[in-house]
RNA sequence: GCGGCUAUAGUUUAAUGGUAAAACCUCUGCCUUCCAAGCAGGUGUCGUCGGUUCGAUUCCGACUAGCCGCUCCA
């Protein structure tokens, strides 16, 4: 009998079992580690591939409406001026020396102190609903406190100013980004409520930079890509042009990506390499996207689902519509219950027709199509996955690792450390035992059953030690079946092998004719 | 990047101001008729670089990496 045991501390042992069982390394660890950077190893090189062949099957071969791409990891800059990625994809930060709190410039607001038209202090506060209104209460505290007579301006935000409606008796709060030197001096920190401690606001773009060619000037920058997407975008037209495809339809790719992340954390969830699975769906500007969202959202947790991650740990986020960048109609994120907390896995947004036509005004080359109903041209409007091979690999390892306790027939309690992959992702599907290694017709005949299944699958063949030692290196290594080939295989009728199963540990007596047949249903 | 804690074998952990120990893993051989058996062997620059000291894995500093917060969203 098992039971399932809760690991002590689940992220520790899956980074340990990593480790030890060669899935995943540092990077670079002979020299100390590169902090956000990761190597795959033996096991886990074979896990990655089968989650990227797995996708790419089901979302391009297996679908009549995506094709694939592989676009370069370094594009034109302008890719990335045009995108947005070089004036946005940064978060100025600001520090607190004192608290040693640490705030996004853009959401940290604040409004100077004015009575009677003199400016006599400042005021901050973090972004809320009533953001200006926090600013006015504390401005007005303020001049209580130090009882200075006159009248105080009003704060008020940005977007309900209007010189006709508030003349000059008010002031408008900003947030942090708009702050002058002299002025950051002055503005207090929302932790402390001193000035003084505030530093000023860091940019800090998120994208490696480069240098192409042998110049290293302004003029040869350029950068890693922060994501695949602008390649289906930047490539629209010529997929367009030279296959058949007809809206709707996407186009689809698997590369690495690169952020220079302020914080890489959690293992491989988020790292400064990282290899992206992404998919541009393009739709007719008429067409109902929240339809097709939606059905792109039932697909990937569907496909989430058949590689094996439970439906308890997987959940839906919406994003509320004011967070939305302005271009996005909607975005969901599937979230995954990772050790650490529930995160996102996969994004799916729809992006609305703003990528064609920011590289269209850009580049000055149309991205429109011809719509032969209507005789009109029009720029496709587009839903996108997007999710991350490297956090569907945690995803696995956190959904898959267990630790039972295993009574055996004397009564002894052991625990069985074991991962429980989909047997499409298991980087090993079978093993291969022979009972006993010192006993020629055993290996023999399980040699010939290795070098048969090897031309189709990725199989091991282990005759170290004892038999139950190899099954529990197996189910360390997730494999999902082991096959042992033993007297009653070379000395009774039928040429049959004990099948053992992984999960339940149960065996039974299999033919050759069905270990395939197994196969073929399961690792598909 | 900032702050707190941490760094000893592949893994998990000991001990120590006088050049390190155990278990597991791994490898070799013997043995082994189904769930980490046994026996005999093999495999180690105490994260890196400096400082204090006659002598540093141990004390100090810097760096690097990890964990936890701030931040982040594939």
């Amino acid at each position: 009998m098992t039971s399932p045991a809760e690991p002590t501390n689940l992220m520790e042992s899956l980074v340990s079992l990593a480790k030890r069982r060669g899935f995943i390394y540092a990077s670079s660890e002979i020299y100390g580690g590169l902090n956000g950077f990761f190597d795959y190893g033996p096991l886990g090189v074979e896990l990655k591939r089968n989650i990227r062949d797995c996708w790419w099957r089901d979302m391009v071969h297996r679908r009549d409406d995506v094709v694939g791409i592989e676009t370069s990891i370094i594009m034109h800059p302008k890719v990335w001026e045009a995108s947005g990625h070089v004036a946005g994809f940064s978060d100025p930060l600001i520090d607190c020396k004192v608290s040693k709190q640490r705030y996004r410039a853009d959401q940290l607001f604040f409004a100077p102190i004015v009575i009677d038209g003199k400016t006599v202090g400042y005021v901050s506060a973090l972004e809320s609903e009533n953001t200006a209104g926090e600013l006015h209460e504390l401005a007005e505290q303020f001049k209580r406190k130090k009882a200075i007579q006159g009248t105080l301006s009003k704060i008020v935000g940005r977007l309900v100013w209007n010189d006709a409606l508030f003349g000059e008796s008010h002031v408008i709060a900003k947030d942090m980004t708009e702050a002058r030197e002299d002025e950051i001096a002055l503005i207090p920190s929302p932790a402390t409520g001193e000035p003084g401690s505030l530093t000023p606001p860091r940019a800090f773009n998120m994208m490696f930079q480069t240098n192409v060619g042998a110049m290293s000037d302004a003029s040869s920058v350029a950068y890693l890509r922060p994501e695949t997407a602008q390649g289906m975008f930047v490539d629209f037209k010529n997929v367009v042009d030279t296959t058949r495809v007809k809206l709707p339809f996407g186009i689809a790719q698997i590369g690495k990506s690169f952020r220079n992340e302020i914080t890489p954390r959690n293992f491989i969830f988020r790292s400064r390499e990282f290899e992206q699975m992404e998919m541009e769906y393009f739709i007719h500007e008429d067409a109902d996207w929240a339809k097709v969202h939606e059905e792109w959202i039932v697909w990937c947790e569907t496909w989430l689902k058949s590689i094996g991650l439970p439906d308890s740990h997987l959940s839906r986020f919406t994003h509320p519509k004011e967070k939305l960048a302005f271009y996005s109609r909607g975005t969901v994120d599937i979230m995954f219950k990772y050790p650490f907390g529930v995160q996102e896995l996969w994004g799916i947004a729809a992006r609305g027709s703003y990528d064609l036509t920011q590289h269209a005004n850009a580049s000055g080359k149309p991205q429109e199509l011809f719509d032969e109903a209507s005789k009109k041209k029009f720029v496709p409007h587009v839903i996108e996955p997007a999710v991350g091979v490297d956090r569907i690999f945690l995803a696995v390892l956190a959904a898959g690792y267990a630790e039972e306790d295993v009574t055996d027939e004397k009564g002894n309690v052991e625990k069985r450390t074991v991962l429980r992959l989909s047997p499409r992702l298991a980087p090993v599907k079978v093993a291969v035992l022979p009972l006993l290694k010192n006993k020629e017709l055993l290996t023999n005949r399980a040699k010939a059953l290795y070098t048969k299944l090897r031309r189709n699958y990725a199989v091991q063949y282990d005759d170290g030690g004892a038999i139950g030692k190899r099954y529990r290196r197996q189910d360390e290594a997730g494999t999902p079946w082991c096959v042992t080939i033993d007297f009653d295989t070379i000395e009774k009728e039928g040429d049959t092998f004990t099948l053992r199963e992984r999960d339940s540990m149960k065996q039974t007596r299999i033919t050759e004719a069905e270990l395939f047949a197994l196969l073929a249903e399961h690792v598909y």
